[in-house]
DNA sequence: TATTTAACTTTGAAAAACAAAGCACTTTTA
DNA sequence: TAAAAGTGCTTTGTTTTTCAAAGTTAAATA
């Protein structure tokens, strides 16, 4: 038998890298506060992830503006798309087996 | 939308101990040493994973021999399996909206 | 008798997670 | 117009988790 979590992508070990992941996929784009309201997270909390994610070339970052007011929306990348999938992949292979 | 990591189990969270429990629910029952081989793991890393597992009643222990040397293996129980599916089903509403 | 193997426990270090506070900026409210 | 509040962070420091390495006990083997 081969070792099953060898290919589990560890990045997403976190369940808030995780969380931040799946959201990313069926939304185009999410903005830091809905996020942060979405996860139920402190906001350096979730800064910290993002920002992981972020440097793993997983999501992108948009600043902008809504009206007058400053608005940071994320967004994911192909990159983060692949790695996420190949990380359900996985998931999948370890647990199809039931 | 739900916060959608809120039903992911804790204890599934570390890679290692999904791994076990994936091994868990095929095999009926596993040694430390082929576990150990299997995840590639030192000794005191998968015993404090295999504790922590325990601790949680997700897990069992049988201490015996083979011939007149010991042999330890372990097997999952019943909450173990319920918890596992449940952690499943939820990382699978994560992610069906695929 | 010396070495090896199994299955741990203990120790300690490194990494990760996290909350709380601080901050720069803007907008809203009194 | 002065104070309060919101956005999106960064910084700081604590707690938690992870992990490797070494030590341990008992039996097996050479």
């Amino acid at each position: 038998m081969k070792n099953p979590i060898a290919d589990l992508n560890k990045i997403f070990d976190s369940r808030i890298r995780l969380g931040v992941m799946s959201v990313l996929v069926v939304n185009d784009e999410i903005g830091f506060n809905d996020l942060k309201q979405m996860l139920e997270l402190t906001d350096g909390n979730l800064a910290s992830h993002l920002n992981t994610l972020e440097q793993a070339d997983f999501i992108k970052v948009h600043k902008g503006f809504i009206g007058r007011k400053t608005s940071t929306t994320y967004s994911i990348t192909e990159l983060g798309k692949q790695a996420f999938k190949a990380h359900l992949d996985a998931l999948e292979k370890m647990i199809k087996k039931l």
